[in-house]
RNA sequence: GGCGCCUUAGCUCAGUCUGGUAGAACGUCAGUUUCAUGAGCUGAAGGUCCGGAGUUCAAAUCUCCGAGGCGCCA
């Protein structure tokens, strides 16, 4: 299992506005999901992009007066990779579905459940939201509107092609039984019931659409933007990634569609399935709702520039137990930035790095190892929770022993120490911040970055997370981690 | 309405499966240190474990009833 290949996604983001802090945190996670298993010697493949064919790209390119839409898409495009740049985003591939390469693939797979009569020709009549891109039930609304989108669903009277979901509910169901297929554990008993009331098939292609991509074999239909969008994961990667661990990390609201009619069309194609559908939560902000209305939403640039990308990505990992609704506000990503990053993890780099400068001109050589520091490491539960997907607890875990180093300085007394009698406290204490760099190398990059490069070491792998690996130490202190924020 | 979850310290939550003297972080207060970013370390205060009944030598934990909150239901 460890050395399996592992494919981890995002989901394709609608372009119908700039990055937010919802889809920033959802990024954030699988970056840090992917750079963890890449630190164990895991061949990953990290996959995110777009998802540009949705008629939301045609509103919000009117909106914004553009006379091409694809012109918009393009200008979209940009902004969203710019943002993934600001915040240290390692994706292997962005896909972008107005590619032709992915149109092919849709079409293709489409062709091919249409051959096998799993996609049919048929009447709808029911009432459709644009926003969700899907059709909504009477008793889903409330005051007859879409409870997300607040918007009346149009009334829709047609005729489309339509997938044969039913056919899939048994098989379906078995695999969401599997272990670990839905996570976290609490959603699988929600998907469960879902599915044993039954499924029905549902519409795939809309008529007299001008965006999106084209029913192969009926010009007068578009196919459904989910159902294309899907195959996002599929055209967007080499196939070989498909026969190792696959792990979809999607948000709560789009479940569903991950767990039970994605793995419908694969099982219908005949393809490989996924190993996981993790769904994220939501949070509020200050305690409030994201909302248009409410104009609460948050600019991750500026967000980025006044605390620095590593303390948003810490406080988003760290605050908000992954799997589960949260809160930000800006005073906990300050807290937590004051605190935790600076307080206890840039001040215990810097005070140890004084020392070593002053008393040993920064030349640390190997020493014995003292198990009254390095027996507070453990990396087997760190591992453990990471792989459990509680990155939260993983970062807890870590800073537990950010804290024995701060603490072991203090026993040891270090700073009244002659220079004879402290190497062996500092070798110690460097070889500690050097696994430290490596285990929140994941979580804050950059800021692995800025260690090593004071400690004069490479990058280092999960596997070198031990005492007594490097054999001479020649540190020079640098600028400080973390700047404090009022 | 159906299914599931939650209610424990000022706040956020763990502990419940497998019953045995109530836990963590943050916040508050106090002590201590001077290597370090006015940082660090140590300690203290703080709880009718939502209410009630039952089972048990023993219940935050198991069972039932009730209250409040939340999630999911093409």
């Amino acid at each position: 299992m460890a050395n399996k290949k592992l494919l981890i996604t995002t989901p394709i983001y609608y372009i119908n506005a700039e990055p937010t802090i919802g889809s920033s945190y959802t990024t954030i996670s699988v970056d840090v999901l992917a750079r963890w298993n890449r630190l164990t010697g895991r061949d990953v493949f990290f996959l995110t992009g777009l998802d540009e064919n949705s008629s939301k790209t045609v509103e919000s390119a009117k909106e914004r007066k553009y006379s091409s839409i694809q012109k918009y898409a393009d200008d979209m495009a940009k902004e969203w990779i710019g943002t993934w740049k600001i915040l240290n985003i390692s994706y292997d591939n962005f896909i972008r579905t107005t590619s032709k390469k992915h149109k092919d693939f849709a079409q293709k797979y489409f062709n091919k459940a249409y051959k096998d009569g799993d996609i049919y020709f048929g009447d709808y009549e029911g009432l459709y939201c644009y926003g969700c891109e899907d059709f909504k039930r009477e008793i889903d609304l409330k005051d007859g509107s879409c409870p997300y989108h607040k918007k009346k669903p149009t009334k829709v009277k047609e005729k489309n092609y339509f997938f044969r979901l039913s056919k899939y509910q048994k098989e379906v169901l078995k695999l969401i039984n599997s272990k670990n297929f839905v996570l976290p554990s609490f959603r699988r008993k929600e998907i469960i019931n879902f599915i044993e009331q039954g499924l029905t098939d549902i519409s795939v292609s809309r008529p007299n659409l001008k965006w999106g991509i084209d029913v192969p074999f009926d010009k007068t239909q578009k196919i459904w933007t989910w159902y294309d969008a899907l195959y996002n994961y599929y055209s967007g990667v080499d196939k070989k990634y498909w026969k190792g661990e696959v792990v979809h990390v999607v948000g709560k609201d789009i479940q569903k569609f991950h767990s039970v009619i994605w793995p419908a069309m694969l099982l219908s194609a005949k393809e490989d399935l996924p190993t996981t559908v993790f769904s994220h939560g939501f949070f509020t902000i200050n305690g409030q709702k994201i909302s248009k209305s409410l104009g609460n939403n948050i600019e991750v640039g500026k967000l980025c520039e006044k605390y620095s990308v590593d303390a948003l990505r810490y406080f988003l990992m760290r605050e908000i137990p992954f799997g589960q609704d949260g809160d930000f506000s800006e005073e906990g990503l300050k807290s937590r930035l004051n605190n935790e990053l600076a307080n206890e993890l840039g001040n215990l780099v810097s005070r140890v790095l004084s020392i070593a400068g002053k008393k040993l001109k920064g030349n640390v050589s190997k020493q014995t190892i003292d198990k009254r520091l390095s027996s507070k490491l453990n990396i087997k539960n760190i591992s453990k929770l990471m792989e459990n997907y509680e990155l939260h607890n993983a970062l807890g875990e870590i800073m537990k022993f950010v804290g024995e180093c701060n603490k072991y300085v203090n026993d040891q007394k270090v700073w009244e120490k002659s220079e004879k009698e402290l190497e062996k406290d500092l070798y110690n204490l460097l070889e500690g911040i050097r696994i430290i760099s490596i285990l929140f190398y994941s979580f804050i990059p950059e800021t692995s970055e800025k260690i090593n490069k004071q400690l004069n070491v490479k990058e280092g792998k999960i596997k070198d997370c031990k005492f007594g690996i490097v054999n001479k130490y020649k540190i020079k202190k640098g600028e400080l981690l973390f700047k404090k924020v009022n």
